[in-house]
DNA sequence: TAAATTAATGTAATCGATTACAAATATAAA
DNA sequence: TTTATATTTGTAATCGATTACATTAATTTA
């Protein structure tokens, strides 16, 4: 690389102090107007560029902020981190984005090999593996780096969250469902020591017991969010002697692999069996049996995230009070579960 | 946050010089084996962990690449991303992931915004937009930051690429529709100013030519890649009074909109219409009715990739030699295009 | 015109780690 | 024992920007 200009390049040039120099460039008022133009133009001229890094040791801020998810070839995550980008970006921040692949080891070492580059906060999403150690956690806190949980969440003292009501999405969608006429309503769940799949399951089963419908845990199957892991759990679904009639997955993936599996029995989306998934990923509208999910609104997600992480940094009083902001989610129903022509088709 | 142990803590703690532990913890051999352990335990003790920003300062590195791609929600980036990761994460750097949304002022925004946050080299796909602006290429070049296309690249001197044979991935795509009985094949292609778009329009052109069959240039036409604009553009190609009776997309997610307009139509997948993708995004697996696509590997790509970067940072000597590797390519064959049964389905 | 303000710039320490060079100590050779 | 050599540690500058404090120059007031 070449060598770049310093505030002492140009201030050796305009035989000044490389403290003046910098206090023009900072726009200090007591320099005088003419020394700061001055100043500007050689810097323009010279091409100077400040050096965030001497910067980042003296200010003791890095100006870069860790975001952690389990993935980001989801649409889901990656529009959060879009909201985070927006609204991160011009408040001059930059964004390191590790991915867990939901292994726990992988989860350390990012938050680790983060906390070592010096980063001002960490946004993350919890991965799915294993959740009982709290070690990694402990070290972020005691350390009072800024964490925010988006999404899949652990309850931990002083750590602000934006999450949605799992709950209310998932109590609605089963609603829709029951609504539509279904009885036996089966769901592909996942890890329920996650908030978020735990509440999934609440709000189905609330929903189910609320109608008056019998609720038959058998009809309950824990699957990863793989297409491949919703096609075999539906293969056992179908097997059963009494086989459902709709099925409310917590992941969209999971749902497409349920499609694909019920298609190829030969039956019917939705007359005989409706579905429905979690989180809208584009591929749910785009398909031509498009798919009755749940929105998560995750761009908004990802931007509330990033405010509630610029609070904390810029909160130099250290009230540690943690946040909790919950969205609501929005399900936008489509053919996967429309049987009554009286509903009308969103989006 | 809380004030980090420095190493003149442990100097002072020690009675001893903080170039003492500074040379104790890099192993310096010239520190007694006594001194050295004292210095570790101490450290440990303390809660000691190196201040990477200071060490930036100082050695002029930060350890810190940029990664720039259109987007992150796409498979076949985020596996390069991830093969980027693996081989760059043990080496000690972190990875900055910005996308360009395939708007070109973000593309500039983002080049500077890593050059100022100090990264040590940037590993891009260019952007979708005009590319006639040479202007912030130049500036990295004249600062001589390791630069690396992947994927989208562009001919600049100096600098080194990772790319795929796409050529020969159309030509295979499409010879492989030609032996399929496919006589005429339209191609949905995208902005040719990108040499990718390019190469995949001359390798259908010329594997037409070669078997004989006549070129038609109005089979061929641009699009973006969306599903959306697959399904209207191939409502143009169905609309045409000889429509085609088999498609080549320069991408699966047009692919994938054409076998949904076809379908629409009442016309049969692959009998009326044989359609290939490229990329091999997972859904094309997945998918009920398969898609025959052309599989980039893109993790090797991002391996590759990284490794030309820590070819160039650690070569000290400045040989500004530029490499150009090239992968071949792999056609997957699946039913969106398999008539004949005498070939086999590949995964 | 001298004294008091105000404005503008300079001096030097700081952030934390690294390292050329110097100095001190220990060991070996004469 | 004295000199030569090898080991080990210390001193101080450096990376580039920032800033409390000091100093000088310009302006106003008496």
């Amino acid at each position: 690389m070449t060598k770049k200009t310093t505030i002492y390049d140009i201030a050796k040039k305009l035989n000044i102090t490389a403290a003046t120099v910098s206090r023009a460039l900072n726009d200090n008022p007591k320099i005088s107007k003419k020394t700061k133009e001055l100043v500007f133009k050689t810097a323009t001229k010279m091409n100077y560029e400040q050096n965030k890094l001497a910067q980042a040791l003296k200010s003791g801020k890095s100006y870069n902020v860790g975001v952690i998810v389990p993935r980001i070839d989801s649409n889901f995550f990656s529009s959060v981190i879009r909201g985070i980008e927006e609204e991160l970006h011009p408040e001059g921040y930059h964004v390191i984005i590790c991915q867990t692949h939901d292994q726990e080891n992988l989860e350390i070492k990012n938050i680790n090999s983060l906390l070592n580059a010096q980063v001002d906060g960490i946004l993350m999403s919890i991965s799915n593996a294993k959740l009982e150690d709290n070690e990694s956690f402990n070290s972020l806190i005691k350390k009072n780096v800024p964490l925010i949980f988006f999404d899949r969440k652990k309850d931990i003292k002083g750590v602000s969250s934006i999450t949605i009501d799992d709950f209310k999405g998932a109590y609605d969608a089963t609603t829709h469902l029951i609504n539509q006429g279904c009885k036996r309503i089966a769901h592909l769940s996942n890890n329920r020591k996650l908030e978020i799949f735990k509440n999934r399951y609440l709000g189905y089963k609330q929903a189910i017991i609320d109608s008056g419908l019998e609720f038959d845990e058998n009809l309950v199957i824990e699957s990863f969010s793989k297409v491949a892991e919703g096609r075999n759990k539906t293969k056992i679904l179908l097997k059963m002697e009494n086989p459902p009639d709709a099925i409310f997955s917590a992941s969209d993936f999971t749902a497409l692999g349920a499609i694909e599996e019920i298609k190829s029995n030969g039956l019917r989306i939705p007359e005989d069996i409706s579905v429905v998934g979690f989180s809208n990923e584009p591929f749910t509208r785009f398909m031509e049996l498009s798919i009755t999910s749940v929105d998560q609104s995750p761009m908004e997600m990802g931007r509330i995230a990033a405010h509630m992480f610029l609070e904390e940094v810029n909160n130099n009083i250290k009230i540690k009070s943690e946040k909790h902001v919950v969205l609501t989610p929005e399900l936008v129903i489509r053919k996967s579960s429309l049987k009554s022509p009286s509903l009308k088709i969103i989006s």
